[in-house]
DNA sequence: GTACACCATAGACTGTGGTCCAGGGTCAAG
DNA sequence: CTTGACCCTGGACCACAGTCTATGGTGTAC
């Protein structure tokens, strides 16, 4: 038999038994089977599906985003599938253009700064003290979250 | 007086009143000075200071990193200033980094995608169920997550 | 002077993604 | 048959970043 107790399953993933146990509650991963004990017993094919739960993640899916993936896959609607990681890459590339902004403003910042005498001459606190020229470019305000 | 109460100061910044309070519970940011019933009042550096609260947080930034940047602009040495400057700006070019990671992990599932088909001919569902060649080249358990 | 918007505090609650603990039951080896 | 590793459930707890509620005081305009 190749099923593995939670335990084995959480060593195979390198995730905690409890996150399994947590991913299990949270309708993500169900054991293929129980023993008559309780035990959960799990295959590959689970093994394989929290492998890519975590592997989503690191790719900046939240376990909600995640559940949709994977109810997705069941209906093999593989055109969703690929909007569903578009809207994603979007996301993560909008991410990074503000990011290097910030990288230029910080760069810029330091470089203009003498690392020595009064701290009136440092652009880098009068960025920080108020909206003067030398403030890093952002975006006002993105709506990164939700204001229910 | 252009002093601000903390609604006034909250709709010019486009925040909840519940949140200036509670970035003021977590240091970082104090009101210019109370009235004696209590009301805080605020004057443009604060209005300033928020928005700079803000706008970092869209990036990325936590409130502790923000916290951490802030406490840069009270340090008197300018030199320590830059040195921390350099270290935050390290730490982004790591953020991006790891983001461009991700992007081509995304990129390259969805290039590989036809949009119809069959699922098993779908890169992304592969990278989901197994770890075959089509699986995206992450990190093994990237350290995303404190595992204290 | 009273109506009404505004503000104060303390503390409870939300959702996300776990992590830990208590108090047991189970499995396999020796 | 005992020991130790493993597993079960239910519930508490954590950090983060707010958000809301209850209860009561304040400021101002009419």
């Amino acid at each position: 038999m190749d099923s593995l107790g939670i335990g084995a399953l959480a060593r195979r993933a390198g995730v905690r038994i409890d996150t399994i146990r947590y991913y299990e509650r949270s309708g993500l991963l169900a054991p293929k089977s129980r023993l008559p004990s309780g035990y959960r017993r799990y295959g590959v094919i689970e093994l394989a599906r929290l492998r890519f739960i975590r592997r989503a993640q690191a790719l900046g899916f939240s376990l909600q985003e995640i559940r949709e993936l994977l109810a997705l896959s069941k209906g093999r609607d593989v055109a969703r599938v690929k909007r569903a990681a578009q809207v994603k890459l979007n996301d993560v590339e909008a991410r990074i253009a503000a990011l290097q902004c910030v990288r230029e403003g910080l760069a810029t910042l330091i470089a203009a700064c003498p690392g020595h005498g009064d701290a009136a001459d440092c652009p880098i606190l009068q960025a920080l003290g108020g909206d003067g020229p030398g403030a890093p470019q952002l975006p006002e305000t993105p709506e990164l979250r939700p204001q229910r």
